[in-house]
DNA sequence: AACTATACGGAACGCTGCTCCGTTTAGCAA
DNA sequence: TTGCTAAACGGAGCAGCGTTCCGTATAGTT
């Protein structure tokens, strides 16, 4: 091996134009088809859409997790800042139930996400470490943050509620008899500290 | 039309032998495969197995759900029986946990019978009914007699609480770190009234 | 033994995800 | 401008799936 550039991650040469015009086309494509047609839409509806073939699309997203990933990127980033912000306001069970419906909202506007999420934890492991793994260090600080206070008893791991509160997404569209939002609301109010039935 | 034997449904003539010995077959093959391979198994793994060809399995099951709901069927009736069995013993809120926990049970070891309950409402609409309608009313009761006596604020309805339930199983096999059944005791949980936190 | 409604089996079709490789082209250097 | 090559492209092709359809076999009856 060469002594000069031995990290072969800091040479990336930067891609030919046509590659970065049509990595863009396929973003723009799969945001509109995933609105259409859900996340689980063809992959060759969405190469049409982008006017590519097959190959190309495989080669800028091997799976399509990374696809989903690319298409939802600066969401996942708003949802970590806003967690980060919200500790250092209110209390820490309001924050994370603020902080949760904000969560539901970007999972429930998405069609099927919450499923792709959930299904094949290997063929969508990459969406899987992308968000739950972003999402779960946020999630930790303000768990931590109740229990310090002594608003939440630690029953659930900071993992468990992420992904509590995807799961409860699952199927929340096309059922107007389902509501996410409540049922995430009461999960995190059962996680306050033993009740006290008195009048 | 016929003035005597108007109604089709009460002329239902026997099935022959032969019918009969194939859907037990394919019973006793679907339940096995579903262990083996999830209730997502390919139809013709269930077939092969049972011995018969792809027309049969789709002449007595139509569709997926059809298979699956008379594989489960009897765990099914347990679980009406048990809840209603809970609606005279113990405290509400308490009897609502244990039968949660019962209904946890039964998803968690059947793969993927949690996903297939929530992914295609239209496809596993017959499963939809056979599993949900039939739990709903004494999850209802359940519920009923909580607020009642006074253990249960009223925000979430039956159905909403039964999915809520449902989707928390999803994934719960093939992942250690996740816990379905803390999730939905901690679900149950938040369904009591505002908590008192006091010293 | 003959007859027929009932049931069977599996070839065939359409739709998927994914791979592979011959062809095209962007970027560069002479 | 021209020529060269690594990079990128495209889509035919394969495999696996659900589902249908119809010619064949047979249980039960007469």
């Amino acid at each position: 091996m060469s002594v000069a550039n031995a990290d072969p991650a800091r040479t990336e040469r930067p891609k030919r134009a046509d590659a970065r015009r049509n990595e863009q086309s396929l973003l723009d494509a799969a945001a509109a088809v995933f609105v259409k047609s859900g996340v689980d839409a063809p992959v060759r509806e969405i190469a049409d859409r982008a006017g590519v073939g097959m190959g190309t699309i495989y080669r800028h997203f091997p799976t399509r997790a990374d696809l989903v990933v690319a298409v939802y990127e600066h969401q996942i980033d708003e949802c970590v800042r806003v967690g980060t912000d919200l500790l250092t306001r209110g209390t820490p069970l309001a924050s994370l139930a603020t902080w949760a419906d904000l969560i539901v909202d970007f999972l429930v506007t998405k069609h099927g996400l919450a499923e792709a999420l959930q299904n094949d934890v290997v063929r969508f492991e990459v969406l899987h470490r992308a968000i739950i793994d972003r999402l779960v260090p946020v999630c930790a600080q303000l768990l931590a943050a109740g229990t310090t206070a002594g608003e939440v008893r630690s029953a659930i791991s900071p993992y468990g509620l992420m992904r509590g509160i995807g799961n409860l997404c699952v199927g929340s569209d096309s059922d107007p008899r389902y509501d996410a939002r409540a049922l995430v609301q009461t999960l995190i109010a059962g996680l306050a500290p033993v009740t006290l039935t008195e009048p």
